[in-house]
DNA sequence: GCTTGACCTTGACGTAACGTCAACGTCTCT
DNA sequence: AGAGACGTTGACGTTACGTCAAGGTCAAGC
C-alpha cells in the first residue's frame, strides 16, 4: 500500500500521515526501491487508533505518551480527565448560548448598548444627546456594568436609582449641558462654584448620602481616578466642591 | 491610562492589547512623549467591546468584520450563525462523551479491542494465539469495523455468524495453525490444495453462499486484494482453491 | 524512447490568538 | 545615580495539520 492508499482507506489526508510519522506517532514503514513508503495492514489498524484517540478530543501528544507507557490504568485516567474536561466545555458553551439567546431576543443589537437596558435608558433620559460630559458618564458605567465585581455594580445600580425620578431627569440635561460649558473655563471661574453649589442642592438625598459612603472605600477612588483624569480641570473642581458640600451636609 | 492599566481594568493581557492593536481591531491612542501608548476611558470601553464579542466565539476577524461596517442587521446574521455552530458543538461535544463513556464503561480499555466486543470474543476462539494468519483476519475485521460503511459491515458480521457454532471453533484452531505451517511452501505443495478442500468441507453452509454472494461486488475485491498482499503465494492459493470449490458447489 | 499524468518525496511557510523571551528605553523612588 | 517596575518593538513557539514548491517515480500510451 502507498501512502495515499493508506490515508484512504482509513479516512484522513496523506499528510496527516506523515504528520504521524514526524511526532513518532506512527512507524515509519519500509520503502519501495523508488523511495515510497510502503505500508502493510498492520500500520491501518496502528493509525485507525491514533484517529480513535484524536477524535475522542485527546492532543497528539497526549496519544503518542498514552500509545507509550501503553498502560490501561493510564489510558483510563486520561479519559476521565478527559470527560470532566468535555464537560466543562459544555457548560460553556451553553452559558454562551445563553448569553447569546439574550442579545437575540432584545429588538436592538446596538453595540453601544453595552450597559445594562435599565442602565442605558436612565443614561438617555439624564444627559442631553450630544454631551461630552453624558458621554463619558456613560463610559464610566459601562465599564463599571462589566469590569466590577458583582457587589460594587449592585452597589452602584443601588446609588443611582434614585436618579429615576421624573423631576430629577429634568434637572439633568440642563446640569450637563453647564457642565460641558465650563470644560474650557479656569478653576476660579464664579460658575463653577455656582454649578457646584446646583448639583448638591438637586442631587437626591438618598444618593448624595451612598456617595459620601463610597467615597470611603477604595475600589471607589480607582474609578473616581478614571473619570477626573478625562475631565477638564474646571469640571474635576465642580465635583470637589461638591462632594465637599456633601460632606458637610453628611455630618451635620 | 497605560497599557497595563488598561489590561487589568478589562482583564487581558498587555500582549492581547497589542495584538489587537496590530489587528485593527482597536485604534491605537495618542502616546506619551516617552512613546507609551496613553489611553482614555473611550478605550476601555471599545476594548470590552471587543472582548465581549471574542468570549461569545466570534473570531478576531469577524469581530472586526461586524464593528467594521457596524450593521445591526449583520451582527444578527453573524450571532444566529454563531448560534448553529454553537450548536453544533454540543452535539459534537455529547457524541464524544457517548462514546466516551462506552469505553469507560468497558472493564479492558485494551487498546487493541478495537474491534467490537463480540467480534473479538469471536476472534480469540476460532483462531488460535500467536498465529500470524489470525493477527491478519484480525486486523482486517478491525479496519473494516471502523473503515466500513455500516451496510458493508453488517453484511461481514452475518456472513461469519455461522463460526460462533462451538463445533465450528474447534476445529478453526486446526485449520489455523496449518495455514500458518505453508507460509513459505511453494503453492504447487500438496498440502496447500488438501487444505483448501478441507476449509471449503468445514465452511458452514450458509457462509459458503454469502461468501460467494459477496464476491460479485466490487468493494469486497477491495478488501480481499488488502487481504492477499499480505499473504504468502501458498496462502492466496488456498484461498482461491477454496473460493473455487464453492463456487462450483454453489453452482450444481 | 518519449511524454503525460497520477502519485510520491522533502522542505518550508501559513493558520488563530495570543504566550513568551530578548534587548532595550522610560519612569519613579530612594 | 542605581534599582525595580513598567513600557517599546521584534520575533519565535504553540496545535494539527493545509498548502504550495520543486522535483523524483511509475505505469500507460504514442
Amino acid at each position: 500500500m502507498r501512502i495515499g492508499e493508506l490515508a484512504a482507506l482509513v479516512g484522513v489526508t496523506t499528510r496527516t500521515v506523515r504528520h504521524y510519522h514526524h511526532l513518532g506517532l506512527l512507524p515509519e514503514p519500509e520503502r519501495t526501491p523508488g523511495g515510497y513508503r510502503d505500508y502493510r495492514l498492520r500500520d491501518a489498524v496502528l493509525l485507525t487508533r491514533v484517529r480513535r484517540l484524536a477524535e475522542l478530543g485527546l492532543s497528539l501528544d497526549e496519544i503518542r505518551d498514552v500509545l507509550a507507557d501503553d498502560q490501561d490504568r493510564d489510558l483510563r485516567e486520561v479519559l476521565t480527565d478527559l470527560d470532566a474536561d468535555l464537560a466543562h466545555q459544555q457548560d460553556a458553551i451553553a452559558a454562551r448560548r445563553a448569553r447569546l439567546a439574550v442579545l437575540l431576543a432584545e429588538a436592538d443589537l446596538n453595540l453601544d448598548t453595552t450597559v445594562a437596558p435599565d442602565l442605558g435608558d436612565l443614561l438617555h433620559d439624564i444627559h442631553p444627546a450630544g454631551s461630552a460630559f453624558a458621554a463619558l458618564d456613560r463610559d464610566m458605567l459601562s465599564l463599571i456594568d462589566t469590569g466590577a465585581d458583582t457587589a460594587a455594580r449592585e452597589q452602584i445600580m443601588a446609588m443611582i436609582q434614585p436618579l429615576t425620578a421624573s423631576d430629577v431627569r429634568g434637572r439633568g440635561h440642563a446640569l450637563t449641558a453647564r457642565m460641558d460649558a465650563i470644560a474650557g473655563a479656569d478653576p476660579s471661574d464664579p460658575r463653577v462654584a455656582a454649578l457646584a453649589a446646583e448639583f448638591a442642592a438637586h442631587l437626591p438625598t438618598e444618593m448624595a448620602a451612598a456617595m459620601v459612603a463610597s467615597l470611603e472605600q477604595s475600589e471607589t477612588s480607582h474609578w473616581l481616578g478614571l473619570m477626573t483624569s478625562e475631565l477638564a480641570p474646571a469640571q474635576v473642581k465642580v465635583l470637589c466642591l461638591m462632594v465637599t458640600t456633601l460632606k458637610e451636609r453628611a455630618c451635620s
